[in-house]
DNA sequence: TGGGCACCTATTGTATACAATTTGCTCCCG
DNA sequence: CGGGAGCAAATTGTATACAATAGGTGCCCA
């Protein structure tokens, strides 16, 4: 879409992605307005979305700021996520068909290319993940469940880190992915629960491992 | 809060849950910005929020319209309560103070007194339901984990069939709370989540059978 | 009669002006 | 010095006017 609104929500979510406001800062809904270029209602609306998205909070007094996401939160974002999608991945396994299913495997086909060479592509990697987590979700035909779990998914933490994941780590989830499909094949709803279960517990301590190092090195930084 | 727009927030929710407009009608933004006697702007807000908690729903050309619940929906709905309600049980039996179980345990017999008589006093004990499961949540500490409940614990459905459950029903459910406060006074986890999620689940089959009930009342209704 | 186009109306989207609230500062008094 | 009281500036909240878009209705023409 190109309303106003949406234009302030992609701009200002880029903002916050590129990394370009730090945990803790605060903005106002003019400096917002004056990044996305349009004025403060839609930027208003805008916010709300990141709000519910978790992107942005308010303080008590509705003042806007940048959240910031400890271990703690991490982990139970996962955990959530582990819970919610294990059971979209149960749910799918009876209803996917089988167009879908090769959908799925030919996504994962695009995901072990983007990983394959020495140097891998980490963008399109994170692009055709999403794409199979999303295909998931949809199989599972909950709109709720749906809703739940775009406000988990997409936070800026994910994304930052990303390049700190190793090769292996990368392949590896594309590994889960086949099985995945295997148990999406084999319809076996309480194998699909599992896998996506250790799949996602599994990119959690990957991810936990690679914030340590990021935050020493954010470290060193500053002590420069 | 006294703002315009929390005054909207509770208006037009109340508004909603008395029945007054039916799933699949449509509202203009100009109809509830009158019910709730302030401007387009904090209703737009409420509008929001009230989206975010599925009690109202927007055409593709951004309509808003009332949805409409199938049992499917309400099953899931229920399903989803249960995997992350227990999740918070499970959390809540380790994080909460002595003081604050003895606060369930009040709440608790307020939940006793409103359906002790003859005729219980529904609208008490929907409060002190609420009031209870929201104390749970927020002993959880998991802000994600409150966000998404409160998105689908207020369902404009629930409440509205809840004169239709019976005694009984109304009686073993603050049996199970019963139940539960033992489990958090053991801190036992494990215990917690199990009884939470018993308590969900027979919950959605009352109110399902309770559901069944208002439709026959309906169709003779409709058939005078 | 039926399909499509043009217009008119209803509805949502956005900007702006102003009101209400919060914040932080300064100055005064102890 | 320290702690408020009170003022000024910054920020959020709300109303209103106008712009953009979607819906519906009737007319025209095949």
């Amino acid at each position: 879409m190109s309303t106003a609104s949406d234009i302030a929500y992609e701009k200002i979510r880029s903002h916050l992605l590129a990394g370009e406001a730090r945990p803790g800062d605060r903005l106002t809904e003019q400096q917002l307005a004056e990044i996305a270029g349009v004025s403060r209602t839609p930027v208003r609306e805008a916010v709300q979305r990141l709000e519910r998205e978790l992107l942005l909070m308010r303080t008590a007094s509705n003042r806007i700021f940048v959240p910031d996401w400890g271990e703690d939160e991490i982990d139970e974002m996962f955990t959530l996520r582990q819970m919610l999608e294990g059971h979209a991945a149960e749910r799918a396994a009876t209803r996917l068909t089988e167009e879908q299913i090769e959908q799925l495997a030919a996504i994962n086909a695009t995901l072990h290319e983007a990983v394959a060479p020495e140097q891998p592509d980490v963008a399109r990697f994170l692009d055709a993940n999403r794409l199979f987590h999303e295909a998931v979700t949809d199989a599972a035909h909950s709109p709720r469940l749906g809703q739940i779990l775009a406000m988990l998914v997409e936070q800026p933490v994910v994304l930052h880190t990303a390049r700190e994941y190793s090769i292996e780590d990368l392949k590896q989830s594309a590994r889960d992915h086949d099985e995945l499909i295997a148990a999406f094949r084999a319809r076996d709803p309480n194998w699909a629960r599992a896998v996506m279960g250790s799949h996602l517990r599994r990119a959690f301590h990957v991810f936990a491992d690679a914030m340590k190092d990021q935050s020493k090195g954010l470290e060193s930084e500053a002590a420069e």
